[in-house]
DNA sequence: GTGCAGTTTGCCTGC
DNA sequence: CAAACTGCAC
């Protein structure tokens, strides 16, 4: 049944929407996969399916569930909805599958076998809490590295599996299921739960009770699901509970399935790309519609992407195509070193910032974290305000987790991560063999290490005893408090300010631990707390602040969760990404998987690298592989109007300086489409004429795209490197340009002495001129 | 038990 | 290159 013409509100709705799109918002109550293009719109789509669905009445909000990956996709759609619907859209649930799941958890934490106030470990949290349960089970860590167990533990759940349920093909394996285990018995004490144990604790939940399983299957007639292509195993599990299973017989909801497996990034936490033909397999789903239009960007970005991703091997079938004419060439740029190439990012940013356009417009992306340093610090030695998504992320800095675990420890005494964390933190005179006679006591009798004090007697339990004093203390003065009292209260008699203010550099700390405060009231303000909400307060950079709402009522008790437990909450699910920096214009900088679901008028790739970008990880495998060049097709199709690729000779790594050969997925894309910046080299020893390139014996001659050499590491740009530095001494000359780490870009005015006495004057613009002592500062030149 | 200096080790991506 | 870890003097 198409929507109602006679409707006003839904006719101007759907206006303006191509019939693929149409045909999607539209679609009747039964399942559906959208295959879903970069840029098709597809946000628009899940927004506009959601409210046609609730304005048509077909559904009520509380019928309703869209599901996205990621917090900043979740933000998207609330937002977006707000402005479409007239009533707060606070209450729907809408969010990420983990901020659902706690949600669910929440109300049912009984029937789930949690304490009220289960807390949610980090991964930061979760790994240590591995190493405690390896240390406790007295194993070799060299043996079970505890990053490896916490990535197998996270691994099984994904499966769905307990420990009962793991392979056991060997001695190993079979102590890596007794670990998980360990693990296990040691959270539910704890009463903390980790990210994977939250979807499975409450697919598990929904699997064995039926009742509760009745319920939601009721509840929910519309189940709409984002970026499907990265759902792992459990998610599809978990989302066959809620919609019913066709397997199983049921008569499924209308599940609304987007997907698009050309972006499929997440393998590496579990994400099945075919859970999206098995969905419609199974679901029965009898059209699947595609949306191949493109409405971001232009020809030559588009046709560059479409090239890279036809490199890839079964593939659903998509091609993008747009209206718009070609538009500006894709640049690449070649840098000889990390440096310079920040340096020609700077200067591009600058004259696109001069030609107009908004800083914020602007997106230089990375494939890690790493590599985000050297472009920040050209960035800000020129001033230039840029923000930095992921990284170290505000709720993950130590000083904030520190004053979030003496909040933990005031909502749930036996979270023993966060006992440990603080105990003796500041100082307090308990130190290791205190904790680990404690630890011996609260493990033999099986309590927490805060109920552990009982059994251990002298100065260190005294001790603790007064720490414990300390937390109880807490909760009791905090009573009922607001947010800010509360946690004014708590870094004040924690003694964490004290403590950074006799250090050195605490200064930042202190701040940090100020704009927690103004975090907490952020969040109290915009959750509204069963008061009337307040709408949707959207900053300047277009997006919304924080997005818990679990403040469900408990389905028992009817009790509202606390507003610590819900801050909580909040700072475990979300890392708190817009804390800092807000407000400005300012150069967005992200990973490429941060990117994912964004767009920007120009859109800078940086570290075209082989071993980088694909990493020297994903390049053994076919799979990995193919996985980097789907990620690197994210990254092109994030560019509306410019898109600048970039590669360096040379990079700092691990303290060392490593030399880099292009990415081979720079000769994959079409050369019409480009504009080589810096000149186009061929794979070094391959002049003219020789086709092949050198050092790829695996493959022909003929192949039309050489195969890059087996190494990322290039031999010869370094000897290269090593003549140039040779023969000049140090390679600079007046009015070089050259880089310095802390005062930026300048140019070289005068030079003199030779050797380690060699000296040169810089002038650095805004830092002055300086006279610098080669031997000691370091100046790259820039080309 | 604390704090410092020296040494080692690891950086891929994220809810 | 830095954070994290280890060893040592107070």
């Amino acid at each position: 049944m198409p929507h109602d013409p006679a409707a006003p509100v839904s006719s101007r709705l759907l206006a303006n929407l191509n019939p693929e799109q149409l045909a999607a918002v539209t679609l009747p109550p039964e399942p559906g996969l959208i295959l879903a293009g970069a840029g098709s719109g597809k946000t628009r789509v899940l927004t506009t399916r959601i409210a046609w669905l609730l304005q048509t009445g077909q559904v009520s909000p509380g019928g309703l569930m869209a599901v996205t990956f990621t917090n900043k996709a979740a933000k998207e759609m609330l937002t977006r909805l707000g402005a479409m619907l007239p009533f707060n859209v606070r209450g729907m649930w809408i969010g990420t599958f983990h901020g659902l799941c706690n949600r669910f958890l929440r109300a049912h934490w009984k029937q789930a076998g949690l304490p009220q106030s289960f807390q949610i470990l980090d991964s930061g949290d979760s790994l240590s809490a591995v190493k405690r349960v390896i240390k406790g089970m007295k194993l070799d860590e060299e043996r079970f590295v505890p990053k490896q167990v916490a990535w197998f533990i996270a691994g099984a759940k994904e499966e769905g599996k307990r420990p009962k349920d793991v392979d056991v093909h060997d001695p190993h394996s079979q102590k890596l299921a007794e670990i998980y285990q360990a693990y296990e018995d040691q959270c539910q004490r704890e009463g903390v739960v980790d990210f994977a144990e939250l979807m499975l604790r409450s697919y598990e939940l929904m699997r064995d009770d039926a009742a509760l399983r009745q319920h939601y299957r009721h509840r929910f007639q519309h189940i709409l699901v984002d970026e499907f292509q990265d759902t792992n195993r459990l998610q599809y599990a978990w989302l066959k509970m809620f919609a019913g299973d066709p397997a199983q017989g049921d008569v499924p909801c209308a599940v609304f399935a987007v997907g698009d497996d050309d972006q499929s990034i997440y393998a590496f936490r579990g994400a099945r790309v075919g859970n999206m033909a098995d969905f419609e397999r199974e679901f029965r789903v009898a059209r699947l519609i595609k949306l191949e239009r493109n409405y971001r960007s232009f020809g030559n970005i588009l046709d560059s992407a479409n090239a890279l991703i036809s490199r890839n091997t079964g593939r659903l079938g998509k091609n993008l195509r747009t209206e718009a004419g070609p538009g500006e060439p894709v640049r690449i740029y070649e840098a000889t070193s990390d440096f310079a190439e920040a340096a020609w990012l700077l200067e591009e940013l600058q004259q696109l910032h001069r030609g107009g356009m908004a800083r914020s417009e602007c997106a230089l992306l990375y494939r890690s974290n790493a590599q985000s340093r050297v472009i920040e610090s050209a960035l800000f030695n020129a001033g230039v305000p840029y923000r930095v998504y992921g990284g170290l992320r505000f709720f993950e800095r130590a000083e904030v987790k520190h004053a979030l675990a003496y909040l933990r420890l005031i909502e749930n005494p036996n979270d023993d991560t966060s006992f440990l964390r603080v105990v003796n933190f500041p100082a307090r005179g308990i130190g290791t063999r205190s904790v680990e006679q404690l630890q011996e006591v609260a493990r033999a009798s099986g309590r927490s290490l805060y109920q552990g004090v009982s059994g251990l007697g002298g100065t260190a339990g005294a001790k603790v005893a007064a720490f414990n004093r300390l937390i109880d203390g807490l909760r009791a003065s905090t009573q009922g408090q607001t947010l800010r009292v509360i946690i004014e209260q708590v870094l004040a008699a924690s003694g964490l300010i004290d403590f950074y203010r006799t250090e050195k550099e605490g200064q930042d700390r202190i701040e940090n631990l100020e704009e927690l405060v103004n975090a907490a009231e952020a969040f109290v303000t915009i959750e509204g707390f069963g008061k009337d909400a307040v709408a949707l307060p959207v900053d300047e950079m277009g997006q919304t602040g924080p997005t818990a709402s679990e403040l469900l009522p408990d389905a028992e008790t009817g009790e509202i969760l606390s507003p610590l437990a819900a801050f909580l909450t909040h700072a475990a699910l979300e890392a708190g990404d817009n804390q800092a920096q807000a407000g400005q214009d300012a150069v967005q900088m992200m990973t490429v998987h941060a990117a994912k679901g964004l767009e920007f008028d120009a859109v800078f790739i940086t570290g075209l690298e082989e071993g980088l970008f694909p990493h020297e990880n994903s390049v053994t495998e076919a799979d990995g592989l193919e996985e980097e060049r789907r990620l690197m097709y994210v990254a092109i199709t994030r560019a509306r109007q410019r898109l600048y690729i970039s590669h360096s000779q040379t990079r700092m790594l691990h303290g060392q300086t490593r030399y880099n050969v292009k990415s081979r997925f720079l000769d994959e894309l079409p050369e019409e489409a480009l504009k080589w910046l810096t000149p186009k080299r061929q794979a070094f020893g391959s002049g003219a004429g020789f086709g092949g390139g050198y050092g790829a014996p695996s493959r022909p001659a003929w192949t039309p795209a050489p195969a890059p050499p087996p190494s990322w590491a290039s031999p010869v740009p370094a000897a290269m490197a090593r003549s140039a530095a040779e023969s000049s001494g140090h390679g600079l000359r007046p009015k070089q340009a050259v880089f310095h780490n802390k005062f930026g870009e300048g140019v070289v005015l005068a030079l003199e002495g030779k050797g380690a006495d060699a000296r040169a004057q810089v002038n650095f613009g805004r830092h002055g001129t300086k006279w610098l002592a080669l031997s000691v500062a370091k100046l790259t030149p820039i080309d």
